[in-house]
DNA sequence: TTTAGGG
DNA sequence: CCCTAAA
């Protein structure tokens, strides 16, 4: 299938272009100008991955160097009309003269022409560049860490961007349960960063060690929260008015220290809105949430030094809420919109502070030893430290609890797994209450072994899903000049692979820089993350094992009936996702999607991909006619796919002729000369 | 292993 | 979604 749409995207991002494309900078420091949508990822960079432009000699641990001291200021102008244009963008920046410490790094310009070259720009390029940025102070912006962030707010698409809050975080965040939410927050002003759970590696080691008990004890012996959690927030957050003043925000933050009065002002500063809350705890973490930005480096180790942890008490409490801590971000992420520039700020100051944590000690992060010191220096600390639920754990608990769910206890055992999950899922009927040791059940020599099956150490490609755990690792962005040189040079070639794939295209590969045509679409991003949340959350539960065993053939469904195990319904965000991924990598790259898009997304596989966009098409073109709105009478028990989205479907088959012929009699029926515009107007 | 296509 | 052929 011949594809054909100007200078392909992904030029940018392959791999053999990591310093090309995966420039990342501070959100914020972008102007994007209409089609040009950068990348960010929860770490709060952006990567500038625009199509027609590219960032040249680009030096990329200088820019993660001196992160919170100041940046260069960057700016991106437009020169032409239109992407197709060979030379569509110039690139600039330059040292910011305000700040000495400003990052010394000029930036070259580059141009990408339609093939896919990288032409240097000319002299004259650059000038119009600077002159433009010199002229138009609205194009860039200054971002010290103390002065005033112009918020790109709504005219821009940096508040819509996909986060990856769907799907297995979903499932995550699906997992707690209320009564842990007090407790959570409590622990949440001392949570220490945790690694394991971060590094999936990392687990494979500690999860040999013991495994916590009893989790829902721990649990419940903190106070419930004010039930105002959930909601408060909800209420009033809205992007277009968003406009959080840095200035307040300085540098480290103890929440601790802070009055409830400074809380406040700091939640403002941090969410540009006022909150009558008074309950400190929840300020905390809140603000907390609002900073880290989903980053599950646990928010407030803001101050953390030295791998100091501060009270080991709590330590304890953030071993079984981290998890929920990690949720919990991501709830914030979804209740507050949080974004951009808030993540940011904060971006660079945790990432600062963990290059401090690790520098010297973990390469990439990637290898095991050094992150068993860390992790083990907490216990020497804490004596006893109960282990933390490995993220792995949680998955586990949340399989047992959901098989419980449904009313069924599964013992079986695989012995021999047709899937990469089976290699690493116990198959013990494990209950966080019981379960002394995991051990999983191995046919090594058809004897049924049990072994840790922490033991067993991932073979060939990586989980997919690690690279969501990478994703929220920000201190890969931000190791020093060095350590990321380390990588670029394959320091370690044990774990090249793995870097290659996670470390550094990890961290990048997150957001999706939107095309212009698709700004009505985004707004489906962020609508789809509600209703996910409606939609699924009467059966998350049931979903939450949803990558495990086939022996449930069915789930109970929040109507009534009953659906097959492994089908799950696609969300209007994951709809979305895979129609972004289409129009970037084209229809058939369906790995490449998956890889990027559905990184998170541990089901869907590129085969589900590929079935889905099949539907789309034909729902596209077979219901297009209906005009907006009424296709929702389908009786179809999925969800109704936006009528600009389904357009977007066919605009895409159409550019890329995979229109099969019968399907495009259809089309021609009066509407098909809508263009994105049409829809725009008549939609938002 | 990935993709395309049928079931 | 699953399965399989083909690349």
């Amino acid at each position: 299938m011949v594809q054909s749409y100007p200078a392909r995207q992904h030029s940018l991002v392959d791999d053999d272009d990591i310093l090309l494309s995966t420039l990342a900078v501070p959100r914020g420091y972008i102007q994007s100008p209409q089609q040009w949508r950068p990348f960010s990822d929860p770490s709060g960079f952006c990567r500038l991955t625009i199509s027609s432009i590219a960032l040249a000699d680009l030096h990329l641990p200088d820019l993660h160097a001196s992160p919170s001291q100041g940046h260069p200021n960057f700016a991106v102008e437009e020169g032409g009309k239109s992407k197709e244009e060979s030379s569509s963008a110039i690139v600039v920046t330059h040292s910011d003269s305000s700040n000495q410490i400003a990052d010394p790094v000029v930036y070259k310009l580059a141009r990408v022409v339609g093939d896919g070259i990288y032409v240097p720009a000319t002299d004259d390029e650059v000038m119009k560049a600077e002159d433009l940025i010199d002229h138009k102070s609205s194009l860039h912006f200054v971002l010290d860490n103390s002065q005033t962030a112009v918020c790109t707010s709504n005219d821009d698409t940096f508040d819509q961007e996909f986060m990856p809050i769907d799907c297995e975080f979903e499932d995550l965040l699906k997992f707690e349960d209320s009564s842990t939410q007090g407790e959570r927050l409590d622990a949440l002003a001392d949570t220490t960063v945790d690694l394991g759970k971060l590094n999936p590696q990392f687990e494979e080691v500690t999860q040999s060690e013991s495994i916590p008990i009893d989790q829902s004890q721990d649990r419940k012996q903190t106070d419930p929260l004010p039930g105002s959690v959930e909601s408060e927030p909800l209420s009033t957050t809205i992007c277009t008015s968003w406009k959080p003043d840095f200035s307040k925000l300085k540098g480290e933050i103890c929440l601790d220290n802070l009055s409830v009065k400074e809380l406040h002002a700091t939640f403002k500063a941090t969410f540009g809105r006022e909150t009558s809350v008074k309950d400190k705890q929840w300020l905390k973490r809140r603000i907390s949430m609002g900073l880290s930005n989903s980053c599950d480096v646990s928010v407030t180790t803001f101050n953390i030094e030295n791998n100091e942890v501060k009270k080991k008490d709590k330590l304890e409490d953030c071993d079984n809420t981290d998890e929920n801590h990690n949720k919990d971000s991501f709830r914030g992420l979804e209740e507050l919109n949080v974004t951009g520039e808030v993540k940011f700020l904060v971006g660079q100051s945790q990432t600062i502070q963990i290059a401090d944590h690790f520098s010297g000690s973990s390469k990439s992060g990637q290898s095991d030893a050094p992150k068993r010191d860390i992790a083990f220096e907490d216990d020497k600390q804490g004596n006893k430290r109960v282990r933390k639920p490995t993220r792995r754990y949680i998955e586990e608990v949340s399989d047992s609890d959901s098989r419980e769910f449904s009313g069924r206890q599964v013992s079986s055992v695989r012995s021999s797994g047709n899937g990469p999950r089976n290699q690493i899922r116990p198959v013990h009927n494990i209950q966080p209450m019981r379960r002394p040791l995991v051990t999983r059940q191995d046919s090594l020599g058809g004897s049924g072994v049990e072994i840790p099956y922490v033991s067993r150490i991932r073979r060939g490609r990586p989980r997919e899903n690690f690279m969501a755990l990478m994703k929220f690792q920000p201190y890969e962005m931000g190791m020093p000049a060095r350590l990321v040189k380390k990588v670029h040079d394959g320091y370690d070639p044990q774990s090249n692979n793995d870097r290659e794939n996670q470390g550094l295209k990890a961290t990048p590969d997150i957001g999706w820089p939107l095309q212009p045509e698709l700004g009505e679409i985004e707004q489906y991003s962020e609508q789809s993350v509600d209703i996910n949340n409606h939609s699924d959350e009467g059966h998350t539960d049931s979903y939450a094992d949803v990558d495990s065993d086939e022996n449930i053939l069915t789930v109970p469904t929040a109507k009534g009936g009953t659906r097959r195990k492994h089908h799950r319904p696609w969300t209007l965000s994951e709809v979305v996702k895979l129609v972004e991924g289409v129009s970037r990598y084209g229809a058939g790259r369906w790995s490449e999607i998956k890889r990027i898009a559905f990184a998170t997304c541990s089901h869907r596989t590129s085969v589900d991909l590929k079935d889905k966009w099949r539907n789309l098409l034909r729902a596209s073109f077979v219901q297009l006619p209906t005009e907006k709105g009424v296709q929702n009478s389908k009786k179809h028990s999925s969800i109704p796919i936006p009528a600009p989205i389904l357009l977007r479907v066919r605009e895409l088959a159409e550019m890329q002729s995979q229109v099969s012929p019968d399907l495009k009699a259809v089309k021609f029926d009066g509407h098909s000369g809508r263009n994105v515009n049409d829809i725009k107007s008549g939609f938002l």
